[in-house]
RNA sequence: GUGAACGUAGCUCAGUUGGCAGAGCACUGGGUUGUGGCCCCAGCGGUCGCGGGUUCGAGUCCCGUCGUUCACCCCA
């Protein structure tokens, strides 16, 4: 016990107890990723480092401490991905999407990994379902991709989220606002604490994140933003908030919500949920025109999220909301004499060929040890064969919901299992 | 990276001022020569996270370490 291996500091098993909550929600995720035209893409786990050095920004905090990267085999630089956007927009350059009829919609469920310190709702390792379009400056799809979100939340009957909407202006207007927050924060930057007075050299906008009472004092009297869009960003900014209200969509307007990747132009957005303790943040995304140009691709614009699967089925777990009920076999098959075993094993096999669930005992259980595993199993049948049994080449029949017994040939055992097996189906569809 | 709390059976947890390692659940068998759920009985299961120290004696006290959890930070 001394050396037992455990999973990796801020990793967890996702154990067949957990699997069916958490396929329902992906389920749910592809059914209205669907709907709304998105199709699914998968890209490799890991990338060469300098998408993400690129993408994100070289100054950020998931760039900076937050990345796995290593040195492969043949001496080349590889991260395992921390997010979602810059492997799909690397995707969508290097297959030549852009020649496609625009947008170009995607979605992926897709592991993370992130050097973190984990706590609830944060790991190493976690999984995000995610949509990006590109080809499209549209306020609509800032909408659209928003309205998605909030649909996938409702849909899995999610409560207490709160949507926060910002716009970070364009590169013709943010670098106007970086300045004038810069010059601000440098004139009162004896009362910022240690952290601001970095932020203010790296990200100046990051110092809206602060929790000092200090900084945040100060920065209530800070330039804001929305002062500083330009006339097109602010048309698209209102025609997103339009479009919002066009889809009964309620939000709450903050001009101080910054994200952490860099590559963020125009709309950001982030759903938070107050069940969920200190992250309380469940999704959120944004507008991101420049990104891929910026990876070396046409200069094409683009708006996406990801959203985490841990937080949501941590929220929904807070919800109360149960996932659908693990899948049952039809059969079990009880060998009630050693001499019977060969027959269950055989009719097990049958019955599997013909496309029906059964189980039956490899651990040499007493009869009462196999009934008892018959009843545990949820069958809706004990198929049960002894001596008697083989001797007339009949099956005993147990109704495990009743506890009615009858005597049936293999033919007329078999034709009732189908019977109960598409029933299970049905119920299962509904 | 920083801080706090917690590490005892597969799981959830008791364990008094330091004095024989416990319960419930789960698992296996029996109570019924061949029959589940309820009940009763029995069994299986532990290097008390790991390493040092104090002590006649440490699960218990002290130090270190690793891990978990929560929070800061950041994000999903």
């Amino acid at each position: 016990m001394a050396d037992l291996l455990t999973a990796p500091k801020g990793t967890y098993d996702i154990l067949p107890e957990q699997q069916p909550l958490r396929r329902w929600v992906i389920a749910i995720a592809e059914d209205v990723f669907t709907r709304y035209g998105y199709r699914r893409i998968d890209t490799p786990m890991f990338e060469d480092t300098r998408l993400f050095l690129r993408g994100i920004g070289e100054a950020t905090d998931i760039v900076r401490k937050e990345m796995y990267t290593f040195t492969d085999l043949g001496g080349r630089s590889i991260t395992l991905r921390p997010e979602g956007t810059a492997p799909v927009a690397r995707a969508y350059v290097e297959h030549g999407m852009h020649t496609l009829p625009q947008p170009v919609k995607l979605y992926y469920h897709s592991p993370m990994f992130r050097y973190e310190s984990p706590q609830a709702g944060r790991y190493r390792q976690h999984y995000q379902l995610g949509v990006e379009a590109f080809g499209s400056s549209a306020p609509e799809l800032d909408a659209e991709v928003i309205g998605l979100l909030a649909t996938l939340y409702r849909e899995l009957g999610l409560r207490q989220v709160e949507l926060r909407l910002n716009s970070m202006g364009c590169k013709e207007c943010r670098p106007g606002y970086s300045k004038a927050l810069r010059s601000y924060l440098s004139q009162n930057f004896d009362g910022l604490c240690a952290e601001c007075r970095e932020r203010t050299r790296l990200n100046p906008l990051r110092t809206f994140d602060c929790k000092v009472e200090g900084c945040r004092g100060l920065l209530a009297d800070a330039p804001r933003l929305p002062d500083y869009l330009c006339a097109p960003c602010r048309g698209h900014h209102e025609r997103v908030k339009a479009c919002l209200e066009l889809q009964e969509l309620q939000y709450v307007d903050d001009h101080t919500l910054v994200r952490g990747l860099d590559y963020y132009t125009r709309t950001t957005f982030e759903f938070q949920c107050s069940l969920l303790g200190a992250q309380s943040g469940i999704g959120g995304g944004g507008r991101y025109d420049d990104l891929v140009a910026t990876i070396g691709g046409p200069p094409v614009p683009g708006v996406g999220f990801g959203t985490g699967v841990e937080r949501i089925l941590l929220a929904l777990e807070r919800s109360g909301v149960q996932g659908p009920r693990p899948a049952s076999p039809v059969v079990y098959l009880v060998a009630l004499a050693e001499s019977a075993r060969s027959a269950v094993f055989r009719l097990a096999h049958e019955l599997r060929q013909a496309g029906i669930c059964a189980d039956l005992d490899y651990v040499e259980r007493s009869p009462k040890g196999q009934m008892k595993q018959a009843g545990r199993s949820g069958a809706r049948y004990a198929f049960i064969l002894g001596e008697e049994e083989l001797a007339t080449g009949v099956l005993t029949v147990r109704d495990l919901t009743t506890g009615e017994e009858q005597r049936l040939d293999a033919a007329a055992a078999g034709k009732l299992a189908r019977a109960a097996a598409r029933q299970a189906s049905t119920a299962f569809t509904e």
